[in-house]
DNA sequence: AAAGATAGTGTAAAATATACCCTAACTAAT
DNA sequence: ATTAGTTAGGGTATATTTTACACTATCTTT
């Protein structure tokens, strides 16, 4: 039984060891202009909202696992009212009129880790790098940009990011990992004397393998400085 | 008409020049045992969350024009489904069995400039120090602790505070203020030293009166440096 | 004139942040 | 075996920020 009022939507960023991206579904087509969209749906009516966005993004998208954080809560009454939205959701909703407010979600996720494939009402899932979003359905261009502001403010503190790299991996990965999501540069040396400073990471008696060039030291994360 | 599954709810935190306090409502009483709440309530059907937080606290404190913020959603299906919050559900709602999820907001405010006062379902509102809250009904009490995380944030970046002075103020005042929301204590100089080098404030031509002792130099805040 | 109360101030030491470039170690190709 | 290509990795001097710390000044009241 589904809460045809309550929605969540899932911004989930996915970095490719280069860029920050977007995970975006373009919507089946209604009419011919192809319409992108945060993945979301309804809850269930008994369904907590953590538990609803993984189910959602599990259903849209095929990835589950994420670690999902709330980053807001939209609810304008004319939000879902826009005339571009419309021929949507009168083919995809039993109450197209309804007033639906959401509970946005976001993520971090290493890219090659996950393989979104499109299901239910997903025409297709796709990559779409932040700083080239199309124009997206109802007001999700407005909860992209609010949780992208809190994954900046939370990689600060080091508390999201993890996920994102192997168990072992090297001190290059991750300062282009902040260096992405800050859209940012930093010096070298100075980044490595603070990750060690700071015992973000413990180095680790191995070395990168298989590449071509001189191997890396590998490091693992200091569980205990991870913030919550 | 009221939209029955969706509330919101107000952690307004006031500051007196010394303590740091929540406002509760003190429920109608509902057999013989008195229930603390934030006050909150439901949505009208066209409502906005911003608006709803306004007007909810306006009715049932008489609180207007506070500078509300949005810190978080909670929707747990059973958040108001414990034995202990039944009664009052029972005589107060129409379907007390219904499934609610709530928007919450905080604000802080200074607590000489608003004079609270009870009405609708409270039946008395009052300042509770934050250290020592009583059990709150539904899952208040998750939703307090959430918002003074939030609060304590807030305050590092300048981003909230500046509601809580008189437009003069004295650099002892802003100390107590920081001091109390974030639990701790400063070195003046120390604190002085920051708080005018980093331009927080703007220092006046002008001192206290009406002091009975050597009466300090007062500032206002330098708008520029107050974040959003 | 004295007592009571808060305002207001400076400096040294420590910690942190910034700016800046060259050599080392591996692989692949010849 | 040599070379070319590619990324790893490290140190120092300077500037900035943070911390710790205690006494005198100025007003009011009595």
């Amino acid at each position: 039984m589904i809460n045809p009022n309550i929605s969540v939507d899932c911004v989930v960023f996915g970095f490719d060891g280069q860029n920050l991206n977007v995970l975006l579904i373009e919507q089946k087509d209604v009419g011919q202009s192809r319409k992108f969209a945060l993945p979301g749906d309804h809850l269930e009516e008994d369904e907590n909202f953590d538990n609803a966005a993984q189910r959602v993004l599990r259903e849209l998208t095929s990835l589950s696992g994420l670690y999902l954080r709330q980053s807001g809560a939209f609810g304008d009454p004319d939000r879902v009212k826009n005339i571009k939205d419309l021929p949507w959701l009168q083919s995809n909703r039993s109450n197209p009129e309804a007033r639906v407010i959401t509970i946005a979600y976001y993520a971090l996720v290493k890219m090659s880790d996950f393989n979104p494939s499109a299901s239910s009402f997903a025409e297709r899932v796709l990559w779409q790098e932040v700083q080239d979003i199309p124009e997206l359905a109802f007001d999700h261009s407005e909860i992209v940009t609010t949780a992208l502001n809190k994954l900046r403010n939370d990689v600060r503190e080091l508390r999201v990011g993890h996920e994102l790299l192997p168990e072992k991996f090297t001190l290059t990965q991750v300062q282009s990992l902040h260096e992405s999501i800050l859209n940012s540069s930093f010096d070298k040396r100075n980044f490595r004397k603070k990750a060690l400073n700071d015992s973000w990471v413990i180095p680790l008696d191995e070395k990168q393998t298989g590449v071509f060039h001189k191997p890396a030291r590998l490091y693992s994360w200091n569980k205990d400085r991870l913030s919550l």
